[in-house]
DNA sequence: AAAAATCTGATTTACGTACCTCAAAAATCC
DNA sequence: GGATTTTTGAGGTACGTAAATCAGATTTTT
């Protein structure tokens, strides 16, 4: 049967106080005593029973998130996988709030970091903007001892503990090596739709886009990105006048929010010439344009397991426990209309 | 505060012992009572805390998985994420013994169906094979009261009550839709490599193919399956043997195992004319193949998730708890080398 | 109306760990 | 060698649920 901390003080001679002080790191154990315990656990391959130990803390982990208040379809669903996760938090033991601040807003970014960090939670996840006065305030938090993970967007050489969220350079390049293969032997243009060139998840997903194709397709060119600011209305706009215009145009890659414009635009689009189309994030809009064949492709993060594992990372940290990073990357999905989930 | 069930009996104005009758439908409450300790559950919006019942009921699930003793790195991998969920048997209150039977062998699966059902275990998962005597050894199982879930391959019309597995007709026609986008516009073939069409699952595949091909892309020919047996030696001679005599061939669709023999041939093939090739299930030589680009695409099912997913439906089944199958569901993974995990 | 069956309440123990207190033993210091 | 500090032991309570027992109340059957 599966040993317990008895059987660990019984095997090791000492009292199951002794176990206990070794098995949390408290002080009072003498360094002979502590590898007599540990020799113990090694021999018997004792593992602590993470529900009971559980139940015997009552711990609870405060976590806030912060996150934009956009309101694309990414973002709302983001919003509603944490107040999931929220709902659940009463079996894993975690009281989840939320803070929405506006979208690209520096300053009340910084302010609810701060606020956050008045709470003393357990852990901070938040959607970052790569901004200088947000890394101070991250650095605060980290003196105060809060860690904090970056979700979805992150904030490099920050005291950031964690990003979860998707390489982006290699979401794009992954875009690039699809389009690529759609396009072989052809001659012709590709259509860029960015959100901002400030965000620097576009910006990666450009880089890494243009390396996949420039090179290996020279007879691919690729037109210079058009900035939709996530806003459907301004990428519809932009998209119908590109094919207007633009007769070469073989392909679209949309990295950025703002679908429903582009897939508005493609409806209308008068002579059906065939456009191979890759766009980002798996939503009703995009989704529905895969089924009807608008959309090639569809490259996606998943949101609920970026909560997820967020919420994972931000316990362990609390509890001063190792993440197994591998375990939490997360992975960059390719949805055709034929593999959706 | 999170309510428990003492709130729920003072709330419902029961005894413990009442509250707990009703959650688990033991008998001896009359049905009024009944309602009134369901009003304040839901009122309270109580949810047991799983963790504490666990411990409570000191339950283990004694589970049996059968697989082939193929060696194949897909079942290697299946054997790994097997024994590693064991490993972690004792976090998760599982004990899980393997048992390997000699690959494509009817009798000597039954036999070992029915050795598992000897051990009166929890539940038992199975990687089947598509027979009669198959179906009648399961339905002894269920007969039994000891749930079976099929894993990879399905046994459909039998008394297995989940298959945790990919949708393999879907899976084809995700090979096919991507082959099609990657040859759209050229005319030529297309050859296909199964392990044998006696298994269900790669006529499933060969026929979602087939289907994303023909009727979209009249000018891609899809020559006749080659039968490798998914043995690398037989997909070797056959692979390299097409590549030889085929010169309109586009591109190659594997949809078995045995990818060792199909890159070999790749590597050896003479005048490098471009081909696409897709396969199925990432393996170490199928990651080195994208990475190299001998293979342009991997469709993959996580055989981690279906053990993973085989265990919580065997327990949910065990403890007479409905499974929410969407969330059962297994993914195709489409991996190209820039999406790799 | 009595007997039997069914329902309900109160109480207790157990699961494996965390954490606390108090006392005893051992080591260290002056 | 006595005083002080450190280490260890022993024991308990708590977490939220499961499961059992036994007594008492209610209903159903005879």
């Amino acid at each position: 049967m599966k040993p317990t901390v008895h059987d660990i003080a019984s095997e090791a001679g000492v009292s199951l106080a002794t176990v206990d002080r070794v098995l949390n790191g408290r002080p009072g154990v003498r360094a002979p005593t502590r590898e007599r315990v540990l020799a113990a656990i090694q021999k018997l391959g004792f593992v602590r029973d993470v529900a009971a130990a559980n139940l015997a803390k009552g711990r609870v982990y405060p976590l806030v998130f912060i996150v934009p208040a956009n309101d694309n379809s990414f973002m709302a669903a983001l919003r509603g996988e944490i107040a999931a996760a929220g709902m659940r938090g009463a079996q894993e033991r975690t009281a989840i709030s939320i803070l929405t601040v506006p979208a690209f807003d520096i300053p009340a970014l910084v302010r609810a970091l701060d606020a956050a960090r008045a709470e003393k939670p357990a852990g901070v996840a938040v959607v970052a903007i790569d901004a200088e006065p947000v890394r101070e305030a991250v650095a605060r938090l980290a003196a105060d001892g809060i860690p904090v993970v970056t979700l979805v967007s992150d904030l490099p050489d920050s005291a950031r503990s964690h990003f979860a969220g998707i390489d982006n350079e290699a979401a794009g390049r992954t875009a690039g090596s699809l389009m690529g293969r759609f396009l072989d032997g052809r001659r012709g243009a590709i259509g860029i739709i960015v959100g901002s060139l400030d965000v620097r998840d576009h910006r990666e997903r450009l880089d890494g886009f243009r390396a996949a194709i420039s090179a290996p397709y020279p007879d691919l060119s690729l037109l210079s990105p058009l900035e939709g600011r996530d806003e459907p209305e301004r990428v519809h706009q932009m998209v119908s006048r590109l094919l207007a215009e633009e007769p070469e145009l073989l392909g679209l890659y949309s990295l950025g929010a703002g679908n429903r414009g582009l897939i508005r635009a493609l409806e209308e689009r008068r002579p059906a010439r065939p456009i191979r189309v890759i766009a980002h994030e798996l939503t009703p809009h995009t989704r529905g344009a895969l089924e009807t064949g608008l959309i090639d492709t569809v490259l996606n993060q998943d949101a609920g397991h970026e909560v997820r594992s967020a919420i994972r990372v931000l316990k362990a940290r609390a509890d001063g426990q190792p993440v197994i990073a591998a375990q939490e990357r997360i992975r960059i999905d390719i949805f055709l209309k034929d593999n959706l989930p």
